[in-house]
DNA sequence: TCGAGTTCTTCTCACATTGAGTAATTCTCT
DNA sequence: AGAGAATTACTCAATGTGAGAAGAACTCGA
């Protein structure tokens, strides 16, 4: 090692503040069903730097006062309008990875550690208090060169994205520009989720207290973006043991478009699924 | 918001600096096979906390200057005497989560992102400038209620840690105690391991160039903790596309107690296996 | 009110994958 | 040379999956 190094580590270890500081923040992806397309919600920004452009809701980590998941659930809340007691506590919400590029915030160095939440569909976003608006945006507008299977009958052989920390420019036609490394952060939730939910029963956190299996299905096709074989997903829910348990109820209608009225279930006991439920035709995305 | 969370957010978006500093280090889970036992490597502590301590080797983040990634393949390649030339591009190194509890330090308020290695079977560890030693040491050792079934023949009911943060007092009847929380941040690092060598070929990253299909099943025994079938762990490598690709070449020798010579593979171009191949007998976990 | 169309749920069948066991062959060690 | 072990390739049964079909229940519009 070189003196400077040394000299550099031995500082640190007795007095970290002789460095540069680096902030530490919290960012949130928190993903939603609405109307049956899977969005996110952002927030637009009040100040700079990218002063109007959206971004993912988060904020600086309060240091000595709160761990990183409470700075992700508190910055979940102030966009959302839950609190704790209101409903937060029906959300998943989890460390999705962190990221720390020197050059991501013009600013300073700051490393953000992304967190992933799956809520069901909650009211209207509203604005915190440094931002300008805060929504729900579809996330078909936000992600180039991916469409559901069912909302794009036109065959999409070109892919998506491979891995974290890509976003070259000119790769996003459409759709607002996200701020600092976003983009990426989304891409990286929306992979985390696309995979979640194969091996956890998680895709039940996007729904209320009970559900159809067609509900739950649903929620599968909007995350995937694929059609699904409603008798086999049928099949495959109910083999799978403590995916989800019969309330013994019935739904109260049958479907808008008419059929029977089906039965109603609520999340079972598992934390994993076993086995699990793969998304179909994934060769393509192996090497 | 309450008006006072609010200025503190006023301030924090114009100068973080304005708040108490949080530090950034990282920490490194690294993991290897010695005499066909998974070891990791830890390094011991040569100022307080925890002075004398093992603990996972890491340290500072230089801010402005590198990322996340870049910090903890400097960290490690102290440790290990490897560098980028050397032979730490055969190493694999991910990123595996972020912990940052204000008091997981009694000095200040650290965050550490914490990153997982496999490594191949490297000479013996050299103490960085700001520990007392280096080694690798078995992870048996450090795992109370855990041992390999071909290890052990005792029966063992009591599962594992269930999940991340674990760690109560009392749980570590045997091995050196970790310094800060990081006996929690190698258990986590332990289930990423187990789970990754399911969906990915990563388990070639603790071999070398060549292997035979016997080797890379002892690195499945060696993180798994268990026996596999021979016939079956055979077949199915090679039916899984892009695991491995056969050289053509033969061992030297056959395996030490015996047996025909073995042919050679090396790695193949698959980032992800499908079929995964999954470790037997999880049911028990999946609750 | 009736019929068309849709949905929920359950089957059937073919096929792929897995766990367990067997066996031929080749090598090391005593 | 013989015992023992490893490599590799089989077989066979059990399980899981994809695709399709079908009956019953329901909504909506004519």
């Amino acid at each position: 090692m070189a003196p400077q190094q040394e000299e550099d580590r031995f500082l640190a270890a007795y007095d970290p503040r002789a460095f540069d500081p680096i902030a530490v923040t919290v960012d949130v992806v928190a993903l939603t069903l609405r109307e049956g397309a899977l969005h996110v919600l952002l927030v637009r920004r009040g100040a700079p730097p990218f002063e109007g452009a959206w971004a993912l809701p988060g904020g600086f980590v309060r240091a000595g006062r709160e761990s990183l998941g409470e700075a992700a659930a508190r910055e979940l809340a102030e966009e959302t309008g839950l609190d704790a007691a209101d409903g937060l506590g029906r959300v998943h919400l989890e460390q999705l990875g962190s990221y720390g590029r020197p050059e991501r915030d013009p600013r300073m160095h700051v490393v953000s550690v992304a967190h992933l939440a799956f809520a069901p569909d909650l009211p209207d976003a509203r604005a915190g208090s440094d931002a300008a608006a805060a929504a729900w945006i579809s996330v078909v507008e936000l992600e180039p060169g991916w469409q559901p299977d069912a909302a794009d009958p036109r065959p999409n052989e070109q892919g998506r994205r491979s891995g974290a920390h890509g976003g070259g420019p000119g790769r996003r036609p459409e759709g607002p520009e996200l701020a600092f490394d976003h983009a990426g952060i989304l891409a990286d939730g929306l992979d985390r989720a696309r995979s979640k939910i194969e091996y956890t029963p998680l895709a039940t956190a996007f729904l209320g207290e009970e559900f159809t299996i067609s509900e739950l299905r649903a929620v599968y096709e909007a995350v995937w973006g694929a059609t699904l074989h409603a008798g086999n997903f049928h099949r495959k829910v109910l083999s799978v043991p403590g995916f989800v348990e019969s309330t013994g109820g019935t739904a109260t209608h049958g479907s808008v478009r008419g059929g029977p009225r089906a039965r109603l279930y609520r999340a079972g006991d598992a934390r994993l699924l076993h086995p699990a439920l793969l998304r179909p035709d994934r060769e393509e995305t192996v090497r």
